[in-house]
DNA sequence: GCCAACGTTGGC
DNA sequence: GCCAACGTTGGC
């Protein structure tokens, strides 16, 4: 199964790339989405690309690379009443919610903004530059990917 | 099953 | 802070 590539969004306020090279691992829980759960529970694979977005931000921008270290399991987050992510819905023996782990990779040298994401014509179909897109994660094509790192650069 | 009301996301 | 987009909820 080929490598496949992903974009998560992350309010640098709650959690920000900083916080991911601080910690170096982290378990991705919140997501209450069904489409984003449904590619967290069944389509994430271990070794996956993760491109982590810094949305609600100045400025937004991709903000570097993590990497998939496990695949979808229960979001305990949503088994806790004292949790903010507390979901009455998910039980343990029926979880509604998923969550994976990933990686630090590496922080970009260029922050790739927004702007400079929409002023590039090989970037312009994806999810992050079309309308009402409100997906915490989503997939994004390999070339899209790479195109990202270089701007990076 | 429809749809209005409401809450949340996220860019500006 | 505003508002458009969109998902979810709940009354009917």
């Amino acid at each position: 199964m080929a490598k496949k590539y992903w974009l998560f969004k992350s309010e640098p306020n709650a959690y920000s790339i900083y916080d991911m090279e601080k910690d170096k691992t982290t378990f991705w829980d919140g997501v209450r989405n069904y489409q984003a759960r449904n590619f967290i529970r069944d389509d994430m694979k271990k070794g996956d690309q993760v491109l982590f977005y810094h949305s609600n931000a100045k400025p937004n921008a991709v903000a570097g690379i993590c990497e998939i270290i496990k695949e979808g399991y229960p979001d305990f987050t949503a088994f806790d009443p004292d949790n903010k992510h507390f979901d009455p819905k998910s039980k343990t023996d029926e979880p509604a919610w998923f969550m994976v782990d990933i990686k630090f990779i590496k922080k970009f040298k260029n922050a790739v903004t927004l702007e400079e994401i929409k002023n590039n014509t090989k970037l312009k179909n994806t999810r992050l530059v079309q309308r009402g897109n409100r997906l915490s994660v989503f997939p994004i094509k390999k070339a899209e990917f790479d195109e990202i790192v270089k701007m990076s650069k």
